[in-house]
DNA sequence: CTTTTATATGAATAATTGTTCATATATTAA
DNA sequence: TTAATATATGAACAATTATTCATATAAAAG
C-alpha cells in the first residue's frame, strides 16, 4: 500500500468516525433535507443543548455541516449530498444484513 | 421521529463505527476483492496478528466479513457487494471535501 | 507423540471521547 | 442599560475501546 494511500485510509476511518456516533448521526437525520436551529435540533432528538452544540462543532470541523446565523440563531444544514448519500446508503444495508 | 426509526438510528451509527477505526477499515481496504489469512492481512498492514485476530473478530460479528477454514489458515473476504459500496462512497467523498 | 505453525482470546493498560455542569459570549427586547 | 434568549465552550468525569502480552486451541508436519 502506498505511503499517500494510507493516509487516505486515515481519513477515511476518520470521516466514518464521525458518522459513528449515535448523537451525530441522529442530527444529521434531523437535518436531511432541513435547515435548523441549535435548539430545535436538540429538542427533536431529546439532547441538551450542550450536548448538541459540541457534536455540531464536530460535524462542523469535520465540514459535514455549515451554518449561517440568523438573528441570535445559528441555523445548521448539511454541506453537501455526500453526507445524504453516505447515510442512506449505510441506512440501506441495514435491510440487508 | 418514530421510535423504530431511532433504534434503527443507533444501529446506523454502530454500523459506521465499524469503518471508523484504522485497523478495521485498512482491513477492509485489503480485502476489496480479495480472501486472505490472518497472517497475510496483518503482514499487509503492518500490524500484530493478535490486534488484526481481534479486529476480525469485530467485523465478523458485524457481519461486515465472513471467513472459511482451510487447514490451519482462515481466510476472511468481504461479507457483501455493500462494505465495498459505502468504502467507496466514503473514499470518493474524500476528494471532494 | 512432539513440535511447529496459524489463529483466537482474556486480562490489563492506555488513550480517546461524549456528556454534564457551569459559565461565557452575543443578540434582541424591555 | 438591564434582562432574557440562543449558542458556545472549558473542565471534569465516566465510559468505551484498541493494543499488547501471555497463553490457549487446533491443525499439520516430523
Amino acid at each position: 500500500m502506498k505511503l499517500l494511500d494510507e493516509d487516505k485510509i486515515i481519513d477515511l476511518s476518520e470521516l466514518f468516525k464521525i458518522f459513528g456516533d449515535s448523537t451525530r448521526i441522529k442530527i444529521i437525520n434531523v437535518l436531511l433535507g432541513k435547515c435548523l436551529c441549535v435548539n430545535d435540533i436538540a429538542n427533536t432528538i431529546n439532547m441538551s443543548q450542550s450536548a448538541v452544540s459540541h457534536q455540531l462543532r464536530i460535524l462542523k470541523s469535520s465540514k459535514l455541516v455549515k451554518c449561517k446565523k440568523i438573528g441570535k440563531e445559528v441555523h445548521y444544514f448539511l454541506s453537501d449530498e455526500h453526507v445524504e448519500k453516505i447515510f442512506k446508503l449505510g441506512w440501506e444495508h441495514l435491510d440487508e444484513i
